[in-house]
DNA sequence: TATATAGTTCAAAAATATTTGAACTATATA
DNA sequence: TATATAGTTCAAATATTTTTGAACTATATA
């Protein structure tokens, strides 16, 4: 049994961060794929451009609800599924 | 084993909700008494103002978090942990 | 070297969300 | 009946979030 803190700064990222429906599909892009992703696939998959792909990754990567890993040109992001379940599956435990 | 089904639409308002600090603690509020509580008594722990009360019940409401007794002028509102329930602690299945 | 590709940054514009106070409805009580 | 209480509604002001395109950095490739 881990203990958890959390501030409730952080998890206002977290909902904040999945409170847009672009993020929450690429939530849910990722979660199907289940391994790394660039950033370049996953706005054409969204049908977004670049900029606004740019942004989004931020916010989720600010929330600690992705992680990022820079490969020369690319960066290829995954889900951190700790994070989702700080926040989300463990909610009750841990407000 | 119960099959649940939510659009994304839904998700995304209970996230919008829980995405606001007075919102987050009027949840937790309510779930460390764990029964009914009038708006007022609400408003008043959080020291907020009936307006602004109002709106954030509102929101809460319309995310289907809290559900709502109206007893002549007062109103009394209680969480709806299913709701948590389906978007939170079970994300990944209905995702 | 020249050109293409992946992604970032910036500032302006547009869209949404939140706060505020005044006026309101409905119910309770002196 | 007069007054107080609980909560709502409205519109204006403010704050925050999201979108957009142009200019940019860094790396790859012809």
């Amino acid at each position: 049994m881990i203990k958890q803190t959390q501030t409730t700064e952080e998890s206002i990222k977290v909902f904040k961060a999945l409170a847009d429906p672009i993020r929450l599909e690429i939530v849910k892009y990722l979660s199907q794929l289940d391994h790394e992703v660039s950033c370049g696939e996953i706005s054409q998959a969204m049908q977004i451009s670049k900029t606004s792909g740019s942004y989004h990754f931020k916010i989720l990567q600010e929330a600690g609800l992705i992680s990022v890993r820079k490969v020369a040109r690319e960066k290829y992001v995954i889900l951190d599924r700790s994070t989702f379940d700080r926040h989300l599956t463990h909610f009750w435990q841990n407000l």
